[in-house]
DNA sequence: GCATATGGGTCAGACATGTTGACGTATATA
DNA sequence: TATATACGTCAACATGTCTGACCCATATGC
């Protein structure tokens, strides 16, 4: 019934026509503030899966890309981060001394360190990626197909042109 | 022109008719990689400009929600915010010694205080929304208005409903 | 009018995540 | 051989969050 956020599509209206480039504050501020509660809210649940094991966000990151692109070297998790080798160091060693992670030499380049989940690893990314589903699973299920095309659509116009190339190599050469 | 991540409807088409409740592990990721690099990259040049005053993200998201809803008490943004009154009262006492904030005892509960952005903080605000309104119109812009309607759809999703009413207080009463 | 609940503030201590800066070591490459 | 790159590490620090324990002022129910 009287859904807070349903389009009002002649509240919608109201913008075309006026300059792209400076929408009214209505639609930006709706956007920035689903934005923040969506996100906020779908990582609350992987928070809490977390916390069991004593591990943060930054934990999960990691996981999170080392389970997508497996053999990842340190410097591409590093762009991936965009955090300080320092940072990203702490977080290693805590995943490599729990036994989620473990690390070879690169084979064409041994100076490269590959790293990859360990099966108590992988068990663990799974349950935290349960989350994940549950929660756009839900969101997609709800909107709709059109939708989720759009939700894509916006928020690849939100990453710089330069970033794009790096995500998506996420979805090449996927393990 | 080769777009990485323009929408394969072949691709989409493979999950019509399977569990909606158990997509393909792709989607899901394609949404959590989305939303995450959308969320920080649009994020980025925010800090960029709160740096600049020695602020932090806690203290844009104070003012954000104060310039959006004048006169907001205290325990209506620890609502907004999810955080510690410990953790907004060291946030608040900072953007008020700093002339960002003023405060008014409540005329109806004298107990609670009404939150205003002076018009330093005004100032402050409105550059700060200059990125987002940035951002979000560019993404806004190249992905069309269908598109921005599926955008919100799905972040609505994201949220539970139990939030949702909280979250269409911000634009009844605005102001 | 008194007891209790609520809105708000505050002190102390802790933890997670990030930062800069400076080095060190092994391996590639011109 | 000289230089650049990939990775690691030590130290010091900033920020934003938390828990726990209190306190005061004001509303509200009986």
């Amino acid at each position: 019934m009287s859904d807070p956020y349903a389009i009002d599509s002649q509240d919608r209206s109201a913008s075309i026509g006026a300059s792209p480039l400076f929408l009214r504050e209505d639609e930006i501020r709706r956007g920035a503030e689903l934005l923040y509660f969506g996100y906020t809210r779908l990582t609350k649940s992987i928070d809490e899966g977390l916390a069991e094991q004593g591990l943060g966000r930054a934990h999960h990151r990691a996981l999170y890309f080392i389970a997508r692109k497996p053999d990842l070297t340190v410097g591409e998790l590093l762009k991936f981060l965009a955090i300080t080798k320092q940072s990203l160091g702490r977080v290693l060693s805590e995943l490599s001394s729990r036994g989620l992670i473990e690390t070879r030499t690169g084979q064409v380049d041994r100076r490269q360190k590959l790293l990859r989940l360990t099966s108590n690893g992988a068990a663990l990314e799974g349950e935290l990626f349960d989350a994940l589903r549950k929660g756009l699973s839900r969101a997609y299920t709800k909107a709709g197909q059109d939708s989720v095309s759009g939700f894509w659509r916006v928020l690849e116009g939100l990453i710089p042109e330069e970033d794009l190339p790096m995500i998506a190599a996420l979805r090449d050469l996927k393990g």
